[in-house]
DNA sequence: TTGAAAGCGCTAACAG
DNA sequence: CTGTTAGCGCTTTCAA
């Protein structure tokens, strides 16, 4: 039960206190609790014994201001709620939890200014370096960046110029890709689905590399359509439905994401529609959902995991090559053709 | 505009460089940047742009230390990759985005000593309150919260002791009234599947609270199975495909979790078996991929929104009740039907 | 191996 | 409205 706040003078327990309860220097005690230096057994015990005791937790306020050290990594996502940005965290945390560095979350909900005002909260913790989704930031949130002296790390796409390091995948060229083996599969009549987010330049990338590649063959995109908000797999059925009511001649639908891509699978499947003979399909991220769709949709996997940790791997200085900031790393999504894709 | 990297010797801007690029005392430039007392408007403006054109941003560390302050919330939850925390961070954040707090998230996996150790590191930045979910914690992680001093919510579950506040449902009278529902209907051999979480207190207690609503028309749980791992989709399906295999006179399936119930009902429905009449269906959770689904899934509503809504508001000190902390507050689920459950 | 002194960059409290 | 002073709780540095 909480004391009542108005008679609580709980000072909270400085170091002070675990020196004086301890009869060690604040100083020793100090070395004793950052396992740092040279302290005799015979003190170290006495001070953990008094430390424990007292329930002493140590203000790293304090701390990072004394030793100009902060051991945060300021990570900045557009959303939690899509499976894909968690799966990059799984990543970060993996490597970081061997580097006494921690992530601290940060989410714009895809809003350049709130990604800027996120930023700029974040970096007033000075933390150690910074991960942050895409290529595409504000003036003022690019200069935050430059001007931080910390490692940042750009991830999820190489698609353009960043401050520092990007990793991740070309969303372009996955379009590109993803156009090639609709065209090899002989499908001519294509429609593209997306959730409509102003700001998701990876999604709009995947859509100008669908284009280009489509182009190099002759074709232009059949039709398109984009939704916001609302359940994606509901709004995936929803959305199948207009783009084939309006283009019944239809052969083919790229969705943005794989989860308005099972929305569409399901749709279909009740519909009866020969999927992928008549109509194929294929989303992208290659979620873990799908698996358990009644048909393995075609995906193309964004290499999620394995961009979170090399990314928090740059930050922390323990990449396996070397590497030290300042890199390219553009990783190979592979292309899962599920069996939505006639072969 | 930024410095001369070439002359950059990269020392942090610090509130003296805008003071001496301003010709303003430290102090006044201060209270300009915090918007703090009465500043007159020219010397604001020369603040504002000294500050501007330097790049500086405050050092939240100092400010911190020197006031005793930090507008941070610790955000303790069991993990970020199934749909229900996100949802309670989103209530949240719609709080704290008007009060000047900020969230900070750490991730346990349902792991107690992770629990205590990420808790530690967190009250160690010395935060205005804590949101964790549900009551149980080691006695340290427990001691830790009793000695913070700060406000402390456990969120999502009722049944149990709370340090401080206590802000969710009973999870056991969850159970309880899908018990009574699942016999109103006419159901008589009931099987139970969950993911095998050996620290999904939740899970348990409605897992319990099923097996005492049946007891009490003397019913008891026909069969149960537990996995771990993988796609939760996946799992429904393979565990409903075993338990039926096993038990094949069953005539409904309480799931866990909305995930493996929809990978349930995916199954049931390739399979032929006519869902609800000689098998009903539920889950929990309330999940929104639910609507999109071929058939609508009964499920019990969570209120993932209101907790994390209501948890942030007891902590900003901002509860339309005037709360202010040391109450249990239990939220009321919400069944829903759906169309897995004859009627 | 231990301790003392001097800040880290900022803000509370007061004085002007 | 603006400035001065004295810390916040810890770590760095240097001395013992």
């Amino acid at each position: 039960m909480a004391q009542d706040p108005r008679i609580d003078t709980r000072r909270p327990l400085t170091l002070r206190d675990v020196s004086e309860a301890s009869g060690v220097s604040e100083m020793t005690v100090s070395r004793v609790l950052r396992s740092r230096g040279d302290v005799s057994q015979a003190t170290r015990e006495k001070v953990l014994t008094a430390a424990r005791n007292l329930g002493y937790v140590p203000n790293k306020i304090a701390g990072a201001l004394a030793s100009q050290r902060v051991n945060l990594v300021a990570v900045v996502i557009p959303s939690l709620s899509n499976m894909v940005y968690p799966e990059v965290m799984t990543g970060i945390s993996q490597i970081l939890e061997h580097t006494g560095l921690q992530p601290v979350v940060g989410v714009t909900h895809y809003l350049p200014e709130r990604e800027e005002s996120v930023l700029y909260e974040m970096l007033s913790w000075r933390p150690s370096g910074v991960i942050l989704a895409g290529l595409e930031h504000t003036d003022a949130a690019r200069a935050m960046l430059e001007n931080a002296g910390i490692p940042i790390v750009e991830a999820m796409d190489v698609d353009g110029v960043a401050v520092d390091s990007a990793v991740g995948i070309s969303h372009r060229r996955a379009g590109m890709k993803m156009a090639e083996a609709i065209l090899a599969a002989g499908y001519t009549r294509i429609g593209f689905l997306g959730t409509m987010m102003p700001y998701d330049h990876r999604a709009r990338k995947r859509l100008e590399g669908l284009e280009e590649g489509l182009a190099a063959a002759g074709i232009t995109l059949a039709d398109r359509e984009f939704y916001s908000g609302g359940s994606a797999l509901l709004k995936g059925r929803e959305m199948t439905e207009a783009i084939l009511a309006r283009s019944p001649d239809l052969d083919f639908i790229y969705y943005s994401n794989d989860m308005i891509g099972a929305g569409g699978l399901l749709y279909c499947l009740e519909k009866g529609i020969d999927v992928p003979n008549s109509l194929g399909l294929a989303g992208f991220n290659g979620v873990e959902l799908l698996q358990g769709l009644p048909r393995r949709l075609a995906t193309m996997d964004a290499c999620r995991l394995e961009i979170g940790r090399t990314s928090a791997q740059i930050i922390a200085g323990i990449h396996p090559n070397g590497l030290i900031g300042g890199e390219r790393i553009e990783l190979t999504p592979k292309l899962e053709m599920g069996d939505t894709i006639r072969r």
